[in-house]
DNA sequence: GATAACTTGCACAACACTGTGCAAGTTATC
DNA sequence: GATAACTTGCACAGTGTTGTGCAAGTTATC
Protein backbone atom coordinates (compact mmCIF):
# COMPACT_ATOMS: atom_id res chain seq x y z
CA UNK A 1 0.00 0.00 0.00
CA UNK A 2 1.05 3.25 -0.31
CA UNK A 3 1.86 6.03 1.84
CA UNK A 4 -1.95 6.37 3.34
CA UNK A 5 -2.04 9.91 3.32
CA UNK A 6 -1.25 11.10 -0.03
CA UNK A 7 -3.13 7.82 -0.72
CA UNK A 8 -4.53 9.39 -4.17
CA UNK A 9 -5.11 6.45 -6.26
CA UNK A 10 -3.69 6.94 -10.02
CA UNK A 11 -5.93 7.98 -12.70
CA UNK A 12 -7.74 4.96 -13.81
CA UNK A 13 -7.12 3.74 -17.44
CA UNK A 14 -10.00 4.32 -19.22
CA UNK A 15 -10.17 7.66 -17.83
CA UNK A 16 -6.80 8.54 -19.49
CA UNK A 17 -8.55 6.62 -22.62
CA UNK A 18 -11.26 9.09 -22.54
CA UNK A 19 -9.62 11.93 -21.89
CA UNK A 20 -7.48 11.11 -25.14
CA UNK A 21 -10.85 10.03 -27.18
CA UNK A 22 -11.84 13.64 -26.08
CA UNK A 23 -8.95 15.99 -27.62
CA UNK A 24 -9.14 12.88 -30.70
CA UNK A 25 -12.88 14.32 -30.93
CA UNK A 26 -12.31 17.73 -30.71
CA UNK A 27 -9.49 17.09 -33.03
CA UNK A 28 -12.26 16.08 -35.70
CA UNK A 29 -15.02 18.74 -34.66
CA UNK A 30 -13.24 21.92 -34.97
CA UNK A 31 -11.36 21.29 -37.81
CA UNK A 32 -14.80 20.70 -39.06
CA UNK A 33 -16.35 23.41 -37.55
CA UNK A 34 -14.12 25.58 -35.19
CA UNK A 35 -17.38 26.25 -33.12
CA UNK A 36 -19.06 23.00 -32.17
CA UNK A 37 -20.37 22.85 -29.31
CA UNK A 38 -19.15 20.82 -26.35
CA UNK A 39 -22.08 18.68 -26.30
CA UNK A 40 -21.14 18.12 -30.17
CA UNK A 41 -17.40 17.39 -29.16
CA UNK A 42 -18.52 14.99 -25.90
CA UNK A 43 -21.10 13.02 -27.96
CA UNK A 44 -18.88 12.44 -31.16
CA UNK A 45 -16.09 11.33 -27.89
CA UNK A 46 -18.82 8.87 -27.07
CA UNK A 47 -19.12 10.52 -23.99
CA UNK A 48 -21.67 13.50 -21.98
CA UNK A 49 -21.15 16.68 -22.31
CA UNK A 50 -20.83 16.37 -18.16
CA UNK A 51 -18.34 13.52 -17.84
CA UNK A 52 -16.13 16.33 -20.49
CA UNK A 53 -15.94 18.71 -18.32
CA UNK A 54 -14.57 16.35 -15.59
CA UNK A 55 -11.40 16.53 -17.29
CA UNK A 56 -11.20 19.85 -18.60
CA UNK A 57 -12.16 22.81 -16.56
CA UNK A 58 -14.03 24.64 -19.19
CA UNK A 59 -14.15 24.54 -23.41
CA UNK A 60 -10.95 26.67 -23.53
CA UNK A 61 -8.88 24.72 -21.73
CA UNK A 62 -9.83 21.68 -24.24
CA UNK A 63 -8.69 24.13 -26.82
CA UNK A 64 -5.64 25.58 -25.23
CA UNK A 65 -4.53 21.91 -25.28
CA UNK A 66 -4.91 21.27 -28.78
CA UNK A 67 -3.01 24.59 -29.75
CA UNK A 68 -0.36 22.76 -27.43
CA UNK A 69 -0.09 19.82 -29.25
CA UNK A 70 0.18 21.57 -32.89
CA UNK A 71 2.74 23.85 -31.05
CA UNK A 72 4.75 21.01 -30.38
CA UNK A 73 4.52 19.42 -33.60
CA UNK A 74 5.08 22.28 -35.76
CA UNK A 75 8.01 23.23 -33.72
CA UNK A 76 9.97 19.47 -34.45
CA UNK A 77 9.41 20.47 -37.59
CA UNK A 78 10.94 23.52 -37.97
CA UNK A 79 13.80 22.49 -35.97
CA UNK A 80 14.19 19.08 -38.28
CA UNK A 81 14.97 21.50 -41.42
CA UNK A 82 18.22 22.22 -41.73
CA UNK A 83 19.02 22.36 -45.82
CA UNK A 84 21.67 24.98 -47.02
CA UNK A 85 19.85 25.60 -49.95
CA UNK A 86 16.54 27.83 -49.26
CA UNK A 87 14.59 26.24 -51.81
CA UNK A 88 15.14 22.60 -50.46
CA UNK A 89 14.75 23.83 -46.69
CA UNK A 90 10.92 25.33 -48.44
CA UNK A 91 10.34 22.19 -49.94
CA UNK A 92 11.09 19.85 -46.97
CA UNK A 93 9.23 22.16 -44.92
CA UNK A 94 6.04 22.33 -47.19
CA UNK A 95 6.27 18.54 -47.41
CA UNK A 96 6.75 18.18 -43.11
CA UNK A 97 3.77 20.41 -42.81
CA UNK A 98 1.55 18.21 -44.73
CA UNK A 99 2.12 15.41 -42.76
CA UNK A 100 1.13 17.67 -39.64
CA UNK A 101 -2.02 18.26 -42.25
CA UNK A 102 -4.61 16.91 -39.47
CA UNK A 103 -2.29 19.85 -36.77
CA UNK A 104 -2.57 22.39 -39.49
CA UNK A 105 -6.07 22.56 -40.25
CA UNK A 106 -6.88 22.56 -36.42
CA UNK A 107 -4.93 25.70 -35.45
CA UNK A 108 -6.06 27.43 -38.86
CA UNK A 109 -9.86 26.73 -37.83
CA UNK A 110 -9.15 27.50 -34.13
CA UNK A 111 -7.13 30.80 -35.14
CA UNK A 112 -10.29 31.98 -36.94
CA UNK A 113 -11.86 32.35 -33.22
CA UNK A 114 -10.53 35.56 -32.43
CA UNK A 115 -10.11 34.77 -28.65
CA UNK A 116 -7.50 32.46 -29.68
CA UNK A 117 -5.61 34.83 -31.83
CA UNK A 118 -2.51 35.45 -29.10
CA UNK A 119 -2.70 31.50 -28.10
CA UNK A 120 -2.22 30.72 -32.05
CA UNK A 121 0.34 33.15 -32.86
CA UNK A 122 2.84 32.16 -29.79
CA UNK A 123 1.96 28.66 -30.46
CA UNK A 124 3.56 29.50 -34.08
CA UNK A 125 5.84 31.62 -33.78
CA UNK A 126 8.93 29.22 -33.51
CA UNK A 127 7.87 28.09 -37.04
CA UNK A 128 7.56 31.34 -38.37
CA UNK A 129 10.88 32.58 -36.89
CA UNK A 130 12.10 29.24 -38.79
CA UNK A 131 10.65 30.83 -42.62
CA UNK A 132 12.00 33.97 -42.53
CA UNK A 133 15.51 32.63 -41.04
CA UNK A 134 15.17 30.70 -44.53
CA UNK A 135 13.61 33.39 -46.53
CA UNK A 136 16.43 36.03 -45.59
CA UNK A 137 19.39 33.40 -46.08
CA UNK A 138 17.55 32.54 -49.90
CA UNK A 139 16.92 36.03 -51.08
CA UNK A 140 21.02 36.69 -49.80
CA UNK A 141 22.28 33.42 -52.03
CA UNK A 142 19.40 34.77 -54.64
CA UNK A 143 18.12 31.36 -54.45
CA UNK A 144 14.48 33.25 -53.46
CA UNK A 145 12.57 36.02 -55.44
CA UNK A 146 14.34 39.66 -54.31
CA UNK A 147 10.85 41.57 -55.53
CA UNK A 148 9.28 40.71 -52.08
CA UNK A 149 10.63 41.45 -48.97
CA UNK A 150 11.54 38.80 -46.39
CA UNK A 151 9.05 39.53 -43.93
CA UNK A 152 6.39 39.54 -46.69
CA UNK A 153 7.52 36.97 -47.97
CA UNK A 154 7.64 34.60 -45.59
CA UNK A 155 4.48 35.26 -44.78
CA UNK A 156 3.33 34.53 -48.68
CA UNK A 157 5.15 31.18 -48.13
CA UNK A 158 3.05 30.49 -44.80
CA UNK A 159 -0.27 31.13 -46.29
CA UNK A 160 -0.10 29.31 -49.36
CA UNK A 161 1.25 26.40 -46.72
CA UNK A 162 -2.12 26.80 -45.07
CA UNK A 163 -4.52 27.44 -47.83
CA UNK A 164 -3.28 24.73 -49.96
CA UNK A 165 -3.04 22.23 -47.07
CA UNK A 166 -6.18 23.19 -45.51
CA UNK A 167 -8.62 24.08 -48.55
CA UNK A 168 -7.65 22.02 -51.20
CA UNK A 169 -8.65 18.21 -50.82
CA UNK A 170 -5.65 16.78 -48.37
CA UNK A 171 -6.31 13.27 -48.35
CA UNK A 172 -5.32 12.69 -51.86
CA UNK A 173 -1.58 11.78 -52.16
CA UNK A 174 -1.06 13.95 -55.34
CA UNK A 175 -1.92 17.05 -52.28
CA UNK A 176 1.22 16.81 -50.82
CA UNK A 177 2.98 17.12 -54.14
CA UNK A 178 1.07 20.23 -54.98
CA UNK A 179 1.66 21.72 -51.38
CA UNK A 180 5.18 21.64 -52.22
CA UNK A 181 5.01 23.20 -55.79
CA UNK A 182 3.06 25.98 -54.64
CA UNK A 183 5.03 26.48 -52.02
CA UNK A 184 8.14 26.95 -54.46
CA UNK A 185 5.89 28.58 -56.98
CA UNK A 186 5.07 31.54 -54.57
CA UNK A 187 9.07 31.54 -53.57
CA UNK A 188 9.68 32.58 -57.13
CA UNK A 189 10.72 29.60 -59.09
CA UNK A 190 9.04 28.66 -62.31
CA UNK A 191 7.28 25.86 -62.25
CA UNK A 192 9.92 23.92 -64.57
CA UNK A 193 12.48 25.16 -61.86
CA UNK A 194 10.60 23.85 -59.33
CA UNK A 195 10.35 20.29 -61.14
CA UNK A 196 13.95 19.92 -61.81
CA UNK A 197 14.27 21.04 -57.95
CA UNK A 198 12.06 18.07 -56.93
CA UNK A 199 13.83 15.58 -59.17
CA UNK A 200 17.18 16.70 -57.72
CA UNK A 201 15.61 15.79 -54.25
CA UNK A 202 13.49 12.86 -54.67
CA UNK A 203 13.37 12.00 -51.06
CA UNK A 204 11.34 15.39 -50.31
CA UNK A 205 8.39 14.01 -52.11
CA UNK A 206 8.96 10.46 -51.01
CA UNK A 207 6.59 8.15 -48.40
CA UNK A 208 5.90 10.16 -45.44
CA UNK A 209 7.95 8.59 -43.51
CA UNK A 210 8.29 8.04 -40.12
CA UNK A 211 6.76 11.49 -38.16
CA UNK A 212 10.29 12.96 -36.79
CA UNK A 213 8.11 14.64 -34.63
CA UNK A 214 7.51 15.56 -30.58
CA UNK A 215 7.96 14.01 -27.78
CA UNK A 216 4.76 12.67 -25.96
CA UNK A 217 1.35 13.86 -27.02
CA UNK A 218 0.13 11.34 -29.48
CA UNK A 219 -1.93 12.53 -32.49
CA UNK A 220 -5.12 13.01 -31.92
CA UNK A 221 -6.34 12.64 -35.22
CA UNK A 222 -3.81 9.17 -35.52
CA UNK A 223 -5.38 7.30 -32.82
CA UNK A 224 -8.09 5.59 -34.55
CA UNK A 225 -9.56 3.65 -32.42
CA UNK A 226 -9.85 6.62 -30.05
CA UNK A 227 -11.96 8.39 -32.34
CA UNK A 228 -15.66 6.52 -32.45
CA UNK A 229 -17.86 8.52 -33.99
CA UNK A 230 -17.78 9.37 -37.69
CA UNK A 231 -15.52 8.42 -40.35
CA UNK A 232 -13.93 12.14 -40.94
CA UNK A 233 -15.74 12.91 -44.03
CA UNK A 234 -12.85 14.73 -45.82
CA UNK A 235 -15.03 16.82 -48.13
CA UNK B 1 -52.20 63.65 -56.84
CA UNK B 2 -51.98 60.08 -57.83
CA UNK B 3 -54.67 57.65 -57.87
CA UNK B 4 -56.18 57.34 -54.52
CA UNK B 5 -56.35 53.62 -54.49
CA UNK B 6 -52.91 52.81 -54.64
CA UNK B 7 -52.15 56.20 -53.04
CA UNK B 8 -48.78 54.44 -51.72
CA UNK B 9 -46.38 57.13 -50.93
CA UNK B 10 -43.10 56.00 -52.13
CA UNK B 11 -40.49 55.27 -49.28
CA UNK B 12 -38.72 58.42 -47.77
CA UNK B 13 -35.53 59.16 -48.55
CA UNK B 14 -33.89 59.18 -45.09
CA UNK B 15 -35.44 55.41 -45.13
CA UNK B 16 -33.50 54.65 -48.08
CA UNK B 17 -30.40 55.91 -46.71
CA UNK B 18 -31.10 53.85 -43.85
CA UNK B 19 -30.97 50.65 -45.75
CA UNK B 20 -27.73 51.46 -47.83
CA UNK B 21 -26.43 52.36 -44.37
CA UNK B 22 -27.46 49.19 -42.85
CA UNK B 23 -26.06 47.32 -45.99
CA UNK B 24 -22.52 49.34 -45.52
CA UNK B 25 -22.31 48.63 -41.79
CA UNK B 26 -22.97 44.90 -42.21
CA UNK B 27 -19.94 45.38 -44.79
CA UNK B 28 -17.93 46.18 -42.33
CA UNK B 29 -18.96 44.67 -39.39
CA UNK B 30 -19.55 40.85 -41.23
CA UNK B 31 -16.11 41.42 -43.26
CA UNK B 32 -14.72 41.94 -39.34
CA UNK B 33 -16.42 39.00 -38.15
CA UNK B 34 -18.80 36.83 -40.07
CA UNK B 35 -20.95 36.37 -37.16
CA UNK B 36 -21.57 39.80 -36.12
CA UNK B 37 -25.01 40.21 -34.73
CA UNK B 38 -27.55 41.98 -35.81
CA UNK B 39 -27.69 44.47 -32.99
CA UNK B 40 -23.80 45.13 -33.45
CA UNK B 41 -24.58 45.99 -37.39
CA UNK B 42 -27.28 48.10 -36.38
CA UNK B 43 -25.66 50.06 -33.82
CA UNK B 44 -22.43 50.67 -36.48
CA UNK B 45 -25.08 51.90 -39.15
CA UNK B 46 -26.33 54.29 -36.10
CA UNK B 47 -29.69 52.86 -35.84
CA UNK B 48 -31.44 50.61 -33.42
CA UNK B 49 -32.03 46.71 -34.05
CA UNK B 50 -35.54 47.26 -34.13
CA UNK B 51 -35.04 49.46 -37.11
CA UNK B 52 -33.33 47.16 -39.40
CA UNK B 53 -35.81 44.48 -39.36
CA UNK B 54 -38.06 47.27 -41.17
CA UNK B 55 -35.92 47.36 -43.97
CA UNK B 56 -35.07 43.45 -43.46
CA UNK B 57 -37.04 40.30 -43.09
CA UNK B 58 -34.31 39.26 -41.01
CA UNK B 59 -30.62 38.46 -40.69
CA UNK B 60 -30.58 36.09 -43.90
CA UNK B 61 -31.71 38.54 -46.04
CA UNK B 62 -29.13 41.02 -45.05
CA UNK B 63 -26.77 38.83 -45.70
CA UNK B 64 -27.78 37.69 -48.97
CA UNK B 65 -28.14 40.83 -50.13
CA UNK B 66 -24.46 41.52 -49.70
CA UNK B 67 -23.70 38.52 -51.70
CA UNK B 68 -25.71 39.19 -54.49
CA UNK B 69 -23.97 42.83 -54.57
CA UNK B 70 -20.42 41.08 -54.93
CA UNK B 71 -21.60 38.32 -57.14
CA UNK B 72 -22.95 41.68 -59.75
CA UNK B 73 -19.58 42.88 -59.28
CA UNK B 74 -17.40 40.18 -59.47
CA UNK B 75 -19.52 38.87 -62.61
CA UNK B 76 -18.65 42.02 -64.16
CA UNK B 77 -14.82 41.32 -63.53
CA UNK B 78 -15.17 38.56 -65.13
CA UNK B 79 -16.74 39.64 -68.27
CA UNK B 80 -14.13 42.29 -68.34
CA UNK B 81 -11.19 40.34 -68.97
CA UNK B 82 -10.71 39.25 -72.19
CA UNK B 83 -7.15 38.87 -73.07
CA UNK B 84 -5.59 36.16 -75.71
CA UNK B 85 -2.23 36.05 -73.23
CA UNK B 86 -3.16 33.80 -70.35
CA UNK B 87 -0.88 35.30 -68.21
CA UNK B 88 -1.88 38.67 -69.01
CA UNK B 89 -5.66 37.56 -68.47
CA UNK B 90 -4.93 36.37 -64.94
CA UNK B 91 -2.91 39.36 -63.89
CA UNK B 92 -5.18 41.55 -64.99
CA UNK B 93 -8.00 39.43 -63.19
CA UNK B 94 -6.08 39.98 -59.94
CA UNK B 95 -5.88 43.32 -60.42
CA UNK B 96 -9.56 43.66 -60.76
CA UNK B 97 -10.06 41.71 -57.95
CA UNK B 98 -7.50 43.70 -55.65
CA UNK B 99 -10.20 46.54 -56.74
CA UNK B 100 -12.72 44.68 -55.54
CA UNK B 101 -11.17 43.77 -51.84
CA UNK B 102 -13.68 45.04 -50.00
CA UNK B 103 -16.48 42.62 -51.26
CA UNK B 104 -13.75 39.66 -51.62
CA UNK B 105 -13.35 40.01 -47.89
CA UNK B 106 -16.71 40.03 -47.53
CA UNK B 107 -18.58 37.18 -49.51
CA UNK B 108 -14.99 35.45 -48.34
CA UNK B 109 -16.08 35.70 -44.86
CA UNK B 110 -19.34 35.02 -45.48
CA UNK B 111 -18.59 31.43 -47.23
CA UNK B 112 -16.96 30.74 -43.70
CA UNK B 113 -20.34 30.63 -42.42
CA UNK B 114 -21.42 26.68 -44.03
CA UNK B 115 -25.28 28.36 -43.70
CA UNK B 116 -24.29 30.33 -46.99
CA UNK B 117 -22.16 27.69 -48.63
CA UNK B 118 -24.28 27.23 -51.49
CA UNK B 119 -25.21 30.86 -51.86
CA UNK B 120 -21.58 31.71 -52.23
CA UNK B 121 -20.86 29.41 -54.44
CA UNK B 122 -23.63 30.23 -56.89
CA UNK B 123 -22.49 33.74 -56.79
CA UNK B 124 -19.07 33.29 -57.36
CA UNK B 125 -19.92 30.58 -60.01
CA UNK B 126 -19.25 33.03 -63.36
CA UNK B 127 -15.71 34.35 -62.01
CA UNK B 128 -14.92 30.38 -61.37
CA UNK B 129 -15.94 29.54 -65.10
CA UNK B 130 -13.94 32.29 -66.06
CA UNK B 131 -10.83 31.18 -64.40
CA UNK B 132 -11.02 27.90 -65.70
CA UNK B 133 -11.56 29.23 -69.11
CA UNK B 134 -8.19 31.06 -68.65
CA UNK B 135 -6.05 28.63 -67.16
CA UNK B 136 -7.14 25.60 -69.89
CA UNK B 137 -6.50 28.02 -72.91
CA UNK B 138 -3.02 28.71 -71.03
CA UNK B 139 -2.21 25.44 -70.46
CA UNK B 140 -2.73 24.33 -74.44
CA UNK B 141 -0.85 27.60 -75.38
CA UNK B 142 1.98 26.51 -72.66
CA UNK B 143 1.88 29.71 -71.32
CA UNK B 144 1.13 27.99 -68.10
CA UNK B 145 2.08 25.11 -65.85
CA UNK B 146 1.13 22.28 -67.12
CA UNK B 147 1.85 19.90 -64.01
CA UNK B 148 -1.65 20.34 -62.37
CA UNK B 149 -4.57 19.81 -64.02
CA UNK B 150 -6.76 23.00 -65.24
CA UNK B 151 -9.49 22.70 -62.42
CA UNK B 152 -7.04 22.35 -59.82
CA UNK B 153 -5.29 24.81 -60.93
CA UNK B 154 -8.21 27.05 -61.29
CA UNK B 155 -8.72 26.76 -58.09
CA UNK B 156 -5.02 27.23 -57.01
CA UNK B 157 -5.50 30.54 -58.54
CA UNK B 158 -8.72 31.64 -56.70
CA UNK B 159 -7.53 30.56 -53.70
CA UNK B 160 -4.46 32.43 -54.24
CA UNK B 161 -6.12 35.79 -54.79
CA UNK B 162 -8.16 34.97 -51.90
CA UNK B 163 -5.66 34.51 -49.44
CA UNK B 164 -3.52 37.57 -50.67
CA UNK B 165 -6.44 39.86 -51.14
CA UNK B 166 -8.00 39.04 -47.64
CA UNK B 167 -5.07 38.16 -45.43
CA UNK B 168 -2.22 40.28 -46.12
CA UNK B 169 -2.53 44.37 -45.29
CA UNK B 170 -4.73 44.60 -48.83
CA UNK B 171 -5.11 48.86 -48.22
CA UNK B 172 -1.30 49.46 -48.74
CA UNK B 173 -0.56 50.11 -52.79
CA UNK B 174 2.10 47.04 -52.57
CA UNK B 175 -0.35 45.07 -51.74
CA UNK B 176 -2.29 45.29 -55.45
CA UNK B 177 1.45 44.36 -56.88
CA UNK B 178 1.62 41.96 -54.41
CA UNK B 179 -1.55 39.67 -55.37
CA UNK B 180 -0.76 40.22 -58.94
CA UNK B 181 2.73 39.11 -58.83
CA UNK B 182 1.31 36.18 -56.76
CA UNK B 183 -1.52 35.24 -58.66
CA UNK B 184 1.87 34.90 -61.46
CA UNK B 185 3.93 32.56 -59.42
CA UNK B 186 1.46 30.37 -58.81
CA UNK B 187 0.27 29.86 -62.64
CA UNK B 188 3.74 28.60 -62.80
CA UNK B 189 6.29 31.58 -64.03
CA UNK B 190 9.13 32.47 -62.38
CA UNK B 191 9.29 35.84 -60.27
CA UNK B 192 11.53 37.33 -62.90
CA UNK B 193 9.18 36.16 -66.30
CA UNK B 194 6.45 37.75 -64.14
CA UNK B 195 8.25 40.60 -63.77
CA UNK B 196 9.14 40.92 -67.46
CA UNK B 197 5.50 40.05 -68.17
CA UNK B 198 4.17 43.24 -66.06
CA UNK B 199 7.12 45.58 -67.39
CA UNK B 200 5.35 44.33 -71.18
CA UNK B 201 2.18 45.65 -69.89
CA UNK B 202 2.45 48.48 -67.26
CA UNK B 203 -1.06 49.48 -67.54
CA UNK B 204 -2.08 46.05 -65.39
CA UNK B 205 -0.20 47.84 -62.22
CA UNK B 206 -1.07 51.30 -63.47
CA UNK B 207 -3.93 52.97 -60.89
CA UNK B 208 -6.79 51.61 -59.92
CA UNK B 209 -8.17 53.95 -62.81
CA UNK B 210 -12.19 53.76 -63.17
CA UNK B 211 -13.67 51.03 -61.54
CA UNK B 212 -14.80 48.74 -64.79
CA UNK B 213 -16.68 46.98 -62.51
CA UNK B 214 -20.74 46.97 -63.33
CA UNK B 215 -22.34 50.36 -63.27
CA UNK B 216 -24.01 52.51 -60.44
CA UNK B 217 -23.53 50.71 -57.15
CA UNK B 218 -20.85 52.24 -55.52
CA UNK B 219 -18.66 49.96 -52.95
CA UNK B 220 -21.10 49.75 -50.14
CA UNK B 221 -18.31 50.17 -47.64
CA UNK B 222 -17.07 53.00 -49.64
CA UNK B 223 -19.62 55.23 -50.21
CA UNK B 224 -22.44 54.96 -47.45
CA UNK B 225 -24.38 58.31 -48.46
CA UNK B 226 -25.01 57.01 -51.88
CA UNK B 227 -26.08 53.43 -53.26
CA UNK B 228 -29.85 54.57 -54.25
CA UNK B 229 -32.12 52.00 -54.65
CA UNK B 230 -31.85 48.51 -55.67
CA UNK B 231 -28.28 46.87 -54.78
CA UNK B 232 -27.00 46.12 -58.12
CA UNK B 233 -28.24 47.03 -61.74
CA UNK B 234 -27.25 43.76 -63.17
CA UNK B 235 -27.70 44.86 -66.74
C1' DG C 1 -14.75 -7.41 -2.29
C1' DA C 2 -14.23 -2.70 -0.70
C1' DT C 3 -13.37 1.69 -2.39
C1' DA C 4 -12.47 5.47 -4.89
C1' DA C 5 -12.75 6.95 -9.52
C1' DC C 6 -15.51 7.66 -13.16
C1' DT C 7 -19.91 8.40 -15.92
C1' DT C 8 -24.65 9.59 -16.46
C1' DG C 9 -28.78 12.20 -16.48
C1' DC C 10 -31.20 15.77 -14.85
C1' DA C 11 -32.01 20.32 -13.22
C1' DC C 12 -30.56 24.84 -12.93
C1' DA C 13 -28.83 29.72 -13.62
C1' DA C 14 -26.67 32.64 -16.74
C1' DC C 15 -25.77 34.62 -21.05
C1' DA C 16 -26.25 36.07 -25.94
C1' DC C 17 -28.82 36.05 -29.65
C1' DT C 18 -33.12 36.27 -32.94
C1' DG C 19 -37.52 37.90 -34.36
C1' DT C 20 -42.00 40.11 -33.11
C1' DG C 21 -45.61 43.26 -30.95
C1' DC C 22 -46.78 47.65 -29.48
C1' DA C 23 -47.04 52.41 -27.86
C1' DA C 24 -44.90 56.69 -28.32
C1' DG C 25 -42.37 59.72 -30.54
C1' DT C 26 -40.12 62.22 -34.87
C1' DT C 27 -39.88 63.60 -39.69
C1' DA C 28 -40.21 63.62 -44.74
C1' DT C 29 -43.68 64.08 -48.01
C1' DC C 30 -47.99 65.16 -49.73
C1' DG D 1 -50.35 71.20 -41.60
C1' DA D 2 -52.15 66.50 -42.05
C1' DT D 3 -50.57 62.06 -42.75
C1' DA D 4 -48.17 58.20 -43.47
C1' DA D 5 -43.60 56.58 -43.01
C1' DC D 6 -40.09 55.84 -40.11
C1' DT D 7 -37.47 55.15 -35.61
C1' DT D 8 -37.15 54.07 -30.81
C1' DG D 9 -37.33 51.54 -26.62
C1' DC D 10 -39.25 48.12 -24.19
C1' DA D 11 -41.07 43.64 -23.32
C1' DC D 12 -41.47 39.05 -24.62
C1' DA D 13 -40.91 34.15 -26.20
C1' DG D 14 -37.86 31.07 -28.12
C1' DT D 15 -33.36 28.94 -29.00
C1' DG D 16 -28.75 27.41 -28.18
C1' DT D 17 -25.02 27.65 -25.56
C1' DT D 18 -21.85 27.25 -21.14
C1' DG D 19 -20.69 25.69 -16.62
C1' DT D 20 -22.21 23.68 -12.07
C1' DG D 21 -24.52 20.68 -8.41
C1' DC D 22 -26.13 16.39 -7.11
C1' DA D 23 -27.88 11.64 -6.73
C1' DA D 24 -27.40 7.23 -8.65
C1' DG D 25 -25.17 3.92 -11.11
C1' DT D 26 -20.96 1.37 -13.08
C1' DT D 27 -16.14 -0.15 -13.08
C1' DA D 28 -11.10 -0.25 -12.64
C1' DT D 29 -7.98 -0.67 -9.06
C1' DC D 30 -6.45 -1.63 -4.66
Amino acid sequence: MTSPIDAARRPRRDALENRAGILAAAHVALAHDPRASVDAIARQAGLSRRALYGHFDDRDALVRELVAQGAARFNAVARSIDDDDARVALARLAAALWNEAAHVQVLAAIALDEAHLDETATALAPLRRAVVRIVREGQQADALRTDVAAPTLARLVEETARTVITRIDASSPAARDLAVRSVLSIAGLSWREAAALLADHPEILAAPTAPAAAEGAPTAAEAPEAAPGTPEATE
